[in-house]
RNA sequence: GGAGGGGUACCAAAGCGGUCAAAUGGGGCGGGCUGUAAACCCGUUGACUUCGGUCUUCGAAAGUUCGAAUCUUUCCCCCUCCA
């Protein structure tokens, strides 16, 4: 059998829900279709756990069909409630905005742009949110919903449960991205929403919304929430999220961030989030006996996509140069020391604390008593050290080492 | 509207006049082992410090006291039950 865009949907396990598969298969199979997810706009980057949605659009321009980004320029303003148990706090149109160019340069990295048939299309739902008429839209559209169906809804259900607070607002979420779905079939001729597991009320609205006005059928399908064998939530580690924005994760962070999965996600990463074929992908994991290197393939590929080859390649480079010999790499972090600030030579504490390595003296003390500092690969012992220009040697570098995978260089300017 | 229970560190939860910068568990960070994995073991987890201490923190404010997370008053917020 061929592969086409939902065969490889399901066998990479993209696929969680879909509303009518074997019709959506069938219409898929004889033409290229429009289909579209839209993205919160609440930060200036979006984090890995919106990458396998994005995977998604890639997937679908592989097979001829045509990708649209919804920016929820409109909708974030409102905030979707599902999945979360308190209102969001709001943010400012302003901020939006800039949200929206952020998170626009996620997508021509990782999107095919050039091909003019399946190049993504960008809209953004305030375009026609921004000035709807109250009145009007309540008879049109609000009409068409009933609040005994939208209180079974999840999203719904489960603040009243727990009788956490709803506001009218938030309330007023799903049937504004109903609406979207139903814009974006007539202007578009999108047949086809996707997003997250949770979105799966919000989509089948949507659905429902075209049905009853123009009797027309549109297609819903969900990707599964991503389980990682830790329990942990994908993305989101203590120190913050993982990032897609280069500017707030750098490329070889995100080469890291891949390096370390664990073991028991590798197989499903693989097919999550590299364009290696699954059937390929069996065969390597049945032959390598050195899950490493899979590991490395893996944030090899999954970082080719999205910040590119070149810094695919030096990010690995960078690895292999600190964690295998001990040197370091060019995509280490640099932190530029003033010459002149060290002819007196500087404490070691103030050193580390003032230059983003350490957020405080006393954590930097912590570190040094747990021999978890290292200088030029030598572990520090000694907290009043004082580090002058001779300890930089001739090209006037140095490497500083907090824990094990942590290093950074520090550079005379 | 009536009655009761409660707000403690990143989260959960103990403490209920001094020995409390606050038990314990989870999470985080580090060390060991290893494979930049997992599991396990150990350490650490408010800030500053001349390492003697000092300063800020237990919903908010005011008070009692030599001394308060702990007692009193007022206020704010949450929960349970009854109407």
């Amino acid at each position: 059998m061929k592969n086409t865009f939902l065969s490889e949907m399901q066998s990479r396990g993209y696929l969680n829900q879909c509303t009518d598969l074997d019709k959506l298969i069938e219409i898929s199979n004889k033409q290229s279709i429009t289909a579209y997810i839209g993205f919160d706009c609440t930060a200036q980057s979006l984090h890995v756990g919106s990458l396998l949605q994005i995977m998604v659009l890639k997937l679908m321009q592989k097979y001829g069909h045509r990708p649209v980004v919804l920016l929820g320029g409109g909708t974030t303003l409102i905030g979707d409630p599902s999945g979360k148990d308190s209102t969001r706090k709001i943010l400012t149109e302003k901020q939006i905005n800039k949200n929206i160019k952020g998170i626009k340069k996620i997508f021509s990295n990782i999107l095919e742009t050039k091909n003019n048939k399946t190049k993504p299309i960008f809209v953004n739902n305030y375009d026609w949110l921004g000035d709807l008429n109250y009145i009007e839209f309540l008879r049109n559209i609000g009409a068409h919903f009933t609040i005994n169906k939208m209180l079974t809804f999840d999203s719904v259900k489960l603040r009243l449960e727990r009788e956490h607070s709803l506001s009218y607002m938030e309330f007023n979420y799903m049937i504004l991205q109903a609406y979207d779905f139903y814009k974006l079939f007539m202007k578009k001729k999108c047949i086809l929403q996707i997003g997250g597991s949770d979105q799966w009320g919000n989509i089948v609205s949507g659905v429902d919304l075209i049905r009853r006005l123009i009797k027309k059928e549109a297609f819903g399908l969900t990707t599964p929430l991503i389980t990682l064998a830790s329990g942990a939530k994908m993305g989101k580690t203590e120190k913050g999220a993982i990032w897609l924005n280069k500017d707030l994760f750098s490329s070889y962070d995100y080469w890291q961030f891949w390096r370390n999965t664990d073991d028991r996600d590798v197989k499903k990463f693989l097919n999550f989030f590299t364009e290696i074929e699954t059937k390929e992908i069996n065969k390597l994991i049945e032959k390598e006996r050195d899950i490493n290197k899979l590991k490395i393939l893996l944030a090899n590929e999954a970082t080719k996509i999205l910040h590119g080859k070149n810094s695919s390649i030096t990010a690995e480079k960078t690895a292999k140069e600190t964690f295998g010999s001990g040197g370091f790499g060019k995509d280490l972090p640099e932190i530029k020391i003033n010459q002149k600030d060290l002819i007196n030579g500087i404490n070691i504490l103030d050193l580390l604390a003032s230059n983003k390595i350490f957020s405080s003296k006393s954590e930097v003390r912590r570190a040094i008593k747990n021999n978890a500092i290292k200088i030029n690969n030598i572990v520090l012992y000694d907290e009043k050290k004082s580090v002058n220009i001779e300890d930089f040697g001739d090209d006037k570098i140095l490497k500083i080492s907090f824990g094990k995978k942590k290093h950074y260089i520090l550079k005379i300017i």
